[in-house]
RNA sequence: GCCGGCAUCGCCAAGUGGCUAAGGCAAUGGAUUGCAAAUUCAUCAUCCCCAGUUCGACUCUGGGUGCCGGCUCCA
């Protein structure tokens, strides 16, 4: 089954075709550490998650960049415009290199718990400025750049494709701009690509002045260029950087290596809160411990960002949470009882039959574009079979099998399910059931109860039915 | 003002020009139960509004309304 994935750039499905068989190599658009990223910066980092899981699941070798922005980009185009990075420093009244470290740990330790796996490179911008100065001098020389004074700017009417991937049209911008027209730009369209002011903290010396830093999109095509090459296959990010950033580094990129740049463009819709934007205003802006106080954990949300497809626009409720909180622990509560169900038997290879059905709608509705949603409701389906018709031990193993080595490697929502070092065992817990039995016989319901809580901290979830006592692991 | 997207049950969310519009959570009634949990049976939408195309539309077209995004740093 071949993947089809939406392309921003041609605005419509396409089957994957990697630039070289069997790999693929992606850039994904990262923070700006200045401030803790929110629940709605993560969605499209879990979004990235997912791709490179998936890829990697149907046995492509990922090769996965995401840069770390530790640079500010100005707030406006004006000359004058203050650096949010040195601004949030300033507030905090510590060295922005300070607030760059402190704000980078928080983020990893937040991927850490979203269970995201680390891309294999986390480039920062500070560090690859001489790969941007090239990139800049290279656009200077075969005139798509342009200098006035110790700024650079790049010139849009050089690139004739330039609002392709956004349907902007260059004329359309001017007429529309919100911003103060800056004069000592060609064209109001024009971005920069290094800036230049002595107030600047950080800031480097380089042939366009002693005093620059970089634009607002140079730093993604000079490392998206040096850790994944000229042209490579995919880029993401959220739909906030269709335009102006992806359109930009588009320009950059294939003005400067007279190559194709990226071949798939992919973007994750907006998170949205009750129904609306989050904004700092409505106090809405939430982090993971936001969630974690709501009895949530960082998987929760992975798993409730999950149920829905990344281009749809997902509305984020406190409701809609803890109903993923109670539905990813049914699943958990499916996979604990499929264990019990198939003991030691090894899993099949299965041709047919309701787990069979369950993982081929589960690939396919991945290989739809993602279809996370449709995806989930197969293995809910599945344990809705399970639960009414039960499934036999080899049915149950290859069930099982399928949750932990495609479910969970894909979409990786059960956590650490195997880490069970300390738990008791089989043994221990059957004798501690005979006990109980037996305290119930005797009416002995305070040690009855003991037991069940010794159990049930063990992780041991016990079923008093009319047809006797069972018991599986959560 | 100019572009683009979305609008499905109480909440979240798939999907299709035509059999019974996925799935989750919540809810209601019954069974079971020392209590609880779990389970179990049953119930639970005609798809924002209006007009049109069509034998037939929730699915296509036009208009309206609402929300989201881009035009400005922002996932």
């Amino acid at each position: 089954m071949e993947p089809r994935f939406y392309n921003t750039l041609s605005r419509q499905l396409e089957t994957f075709q990697p630039i070289e068989a069997k790999k693929a190599r992606m850039y994904h658009c990262g923070p700006t550490v200045y401030a803790r990223p929110h629940i709605g910066n993560y969605r499209a980092f879990l979004f990235a998650d997912l791709l490179r899981r998936f890829l990697e699941h149907l046995g492509y070798e990922v090769l996965q960049v995401m840069n770390l922005t530790d640079v500010g980009h100005l707030t406006d185009d004006a000359d004058d415009g203050e650096d949010k990075l040195q601004a949030q420093a300033a507030r905090d009244k510590i060295d922005p290199w300070v607030l760059v470290e402190n704000i980078s740990k928080l983020f990893f330790a937040d991927l850490d718990a979203l269970g995201v796996q680390p891309a294999h490179h986390y480039p920062r911008a500070t560090q690859h400025i001489d790969e941007m100065v090239e990139m800049v001098q290279k656009l200077i020389a075969s005139g798509h750049a342009y200098r006035v004074g110790d700024n650079v700017y790049f010139d849009v009417h050089s690139y004739a494709p330039y609002g392709k991937l956004s349907g902007n049209k260059v004329d359309e911008l001017e007429a529309g701009a919100r911003l103060e027209i800056n004069t000592e730009k060609r064209h109001p369209a024009d971005f920069a690509l290094w800036k230049s002011d002595p107030h600047h903290i950080m800031k480097w010396d380089t042939p366009f002045g002693e005093h620059g830093f970089p634009g607002w999109h140079i730093e993604c095509s000079a490392m998206s260029r040096k850790y994944l090459g000229d042209h490579f296959d995919i880029h993401t990010g959220g739909e906030d950087n269709v335009f102006p950033h992806h359109e930009c580094e588009i320009a950059q990129s294939v003005c400067a290596t007279e190559t194709p740049f990226v071949n798939l463009w992919m973007h994750t819709k907006f998170l949205q809160v009750d129904g609306g934007k989050m904004s700092k205003s409505l106090g809405n802006v939430y982090s993971l411990d936001d969630l974690a106080e709501r009895g949530a954990s960082a998987l929760d949300f992975r798993f409730l960002i999950l149920r829905a497809h990344y281009r749809g626009s997902v509305n984020f409720t406190f409701e809609a949470l803890t109903a993923a909180v109670e539905s990813r622990r049914n699943l958990h509560d499916f996979r604990g009882r499929l264990s019990a169900a198939a003991g030691d038997t090894e899993a099949p290879a299965l041709e047919s039959g309701a787990v069979f059905e369950a993982q081929q709608s589960f690939m396919s509705a991945l290989c739809d574009d993602l279809n996370t949603s449709a995806a989930l409701a197969s293995i809910f389906s599945l344990r809705t079979h399970f639960l009414k018709e039960g499934l036999s031990a080899a049915d149950a193993a290859a069930a099982l099998h399928f949750l932990d080595h495609t479910v969970d490697s894909i979409l990786g929502i059960f956590g650490n399910t195997t880490g069970d070092t300390d738990e008791l065992r089989d043994g221990d817990v059957e004798a501690l059931l005979l006990e109980r039995t037996q305290a119930r016989a005797d009416k002995n319901w305070a040690r009855a109860d003991a037991i069940r809580d010794e159990l049930a901290s063990a992780k041991i979830v016990l079923e008093d039915g009319p047809d006797g006592l069972h018991w599986h692991r959560a």
